[in-house]
DNA sequence: CTGGCCATTGACAACGCTGACAATGCCGTC
DNA sequence: GACGGCATTGTCAGCGTTGTCAATGGCCAG
């Protein structure tokens, strides 16, 4: 910046003011000014911003997602990206890859670049290390899995009540004998999903048919699946609680003896869609939205106690829910 | 850091040397240090670090993705990210959404934030507006998709071998009608693919039976494979130059009176493997790879000129391209 | 005992920028 | 013609940190 001011024959001051728009800057300096940035390739240096300005938000959120290999994350972080965008906030946007140790360090660095907020899907399960960084005033809401004993903001979706619905609705085609497919439940969605799935059945005075919590992608899916059809007393429908499964689940079920086995799975993904699965869908780009709209607010300077905002899933038949079989196996449709 | 360092009764220098292990501490200093950094729960302020220190690096790599949602990019990512990890940097990754304005501004924000270095897969057609930003020094690779007039290192796949390999395998199964479904070819990787295609077939003395460039999305490929085979004259092959169009063009194969048109795709997908579609693979995370540590072999002081990788393909056949159809159709597999 | 070496600590300036305040000079008004 | 008001520009300090240089004092060889 000092270059440009002295190239311009003007006082740095007055080079900061052009950059940002001040008003009272007559044609003819604002005119020089303006060349000579060009002319330079002149960047303000945000480091020295930030540094300066203490007051007012320096424009930009951080997003710790837990995978963004995850198409459910992608789409949480672009919904994300468009409230911040809309605000001329910058989003930056890091991935612990379900590691604690990453997330704590990705945490720290987002902490030490003063960014005005984050957003965090925690691969953790203890959050106490986080406090003192939200007694210096940072913002934060955690987006679909919730804080462990801390005061802040939380968007989620409903999993029990959603696992629920998948249970309600293979209970209302006639089903009895439901088995659950799924991830260990250390993951709290996880744990979430596998309690609304047993309240369901409890609530209709049925048991699960069987439990696996051992498929933790899609070929232990297959395996899980396969053995568990090739009982004598095989389930009539399966619950798969999460969309990496649905390639292994559909597939064990049309190589089966019962290819016509139910099958729903909690989240949406295009390959459910093309199989024909039914699932239930929750809307990341909602969650994402609500997420980045609760941080904003909070950085407008809302400071009421901490809200959890939970939002509904939707059911959507597709056909292996209702007696169709999956599209693997049944041609055509 | 000044409110550690009366704390602990020491200057801000010595609080200074504890955070970066400065070895002549005595042990009591560092522990009253230490003990008052975790109670007032300080973090170093980047912005200051950044200002202060011009010689050495930051720590810090930017990411410019043109589509996260886009499981290409999020391996690529991951592997930028591992290797940057393995080299103690933080990896900040931004979405321009394949919008040029987008990323002009984040590729803005990139340079002003000073990140030690940049890895670009750019949505723009110019990148002269770059020019300066290099010769301030920024260092930049580009991914997946080339500069523009712009000496800078570049990572690419070999998109119009591939091209050429989808068509030769075809021609090898016998088929002599191929058409194209794909992207317009404003995007590099887009352009090359046709090019490639064409190419290879007019070694072999044959024209396209058809190009379609239209197919922006699944729908749209559904719509375009399925005008094409309606035909009287219908392809015995397609070629579908990207992953998105596997489920649209693979459903309008199986609706088709020509189930077992043959289909191979450019980029391997999880709907693919589970279709059984035949894919000319490239391999996301070596792009990555390549990409992040000739960034690093940058930073490290090479100032050699710009260097193009060129990552081969592979084919791999899954049956929809030797004569079986998509698993749609055919059950069991 | 003295000088030199070295471990340990501190004072100070500077990184690039902006907020606070001040100076300049032109204008119209009474 | 003096004065207030306002457009325009500048000076200076300080944001939080670290590089430079220097001060302090303990220890050991000569």
């Amino acid at each position: 910046m000092r270059d440009v001011a002295s190239a311009a024959s003007v006082s740095v001051k007055t080079v900061s003011r052009v950059v940002h728009n001040y008003p009272f800057i007559s044609d003819d300096v604002r005119g020089r000014v303006q060349a000579e940035i060009r002319r330079l390739g002149f960047r303000p240096n945000s480091n020295a911003v930030g540094l300066r300005r203490t007051d007012r938000p320096a424009g930009g959120i951080g997003v710790l997602a837990a995978d963004l290999a995850d198409p459910f994350y992608a789409g949480m972080l672009s919904a994300i990206e468009q409230v911040a965008t809309a605000r001329s906030f910058t989003t930056l946007v890091a991935s612990s890859d379900e590691d604690p140790a990453r997330e704590r360090g990705l945490l720290g660095t987002f902490v030490e670049r003063r960014l005005d907020g984050l957003i965090v899907v925690s691969a953790d399960r203890r959050h106490d290390h986080l406090r003192p960084e939200l007694d210096v005033g940072t913002r934060m809401v955690f987006a679909d899995r919730p804080p462990q004993r801390l005061p802040v903001d939380c968007v989620l979706a409903a999993h029990a009540e959603g696992a629920g619905q998948a249970v309600t609705h293979l209970l209302g085609q006639g089903h009895r004998a439901i088995a659950y497919v799924g991830h260990s439940p250390v993951i709290h969605t996880a744990r979430e999903r596998l309690r609304g799935f047993q309240a369901a059945l409890a609530e209709a005075g049925l048991e699960p048919h069987a439990v696996r919590t051992d498929a933790v992608d899609a070929a232990a899916a297959h395996r899980a699946a396969a053995e568990l059809l090739a009982t004598p007393d095989a389930p009539t429908a399966l619950f798969a609680d999460n969309p990496r499964l649905v390639g292994g689940v559909a597939r064990a079920i049309a190589e089966s003896a019962a290819p016509r086995t139910a099958l729903v799975v909690f989240d949406d993904s295009e390959l459910a869609q093309v199989l024909g699965v039914t699932v239930v869908a929750q809307d990341p780009r909602e969650l994402g939205r609500r997420a980045a709209e609760l941080l904003f607010t909070r950085l407008d300077g809302d400071r009421s106690r901490p809200r959890r905002v939970v939002l509904p899933t939707t059911l959507v038949p597709r056909g292996s829910g209702e007696g169709f079989g999956v599209a693997l196996r049944s041609a055509g449709r």
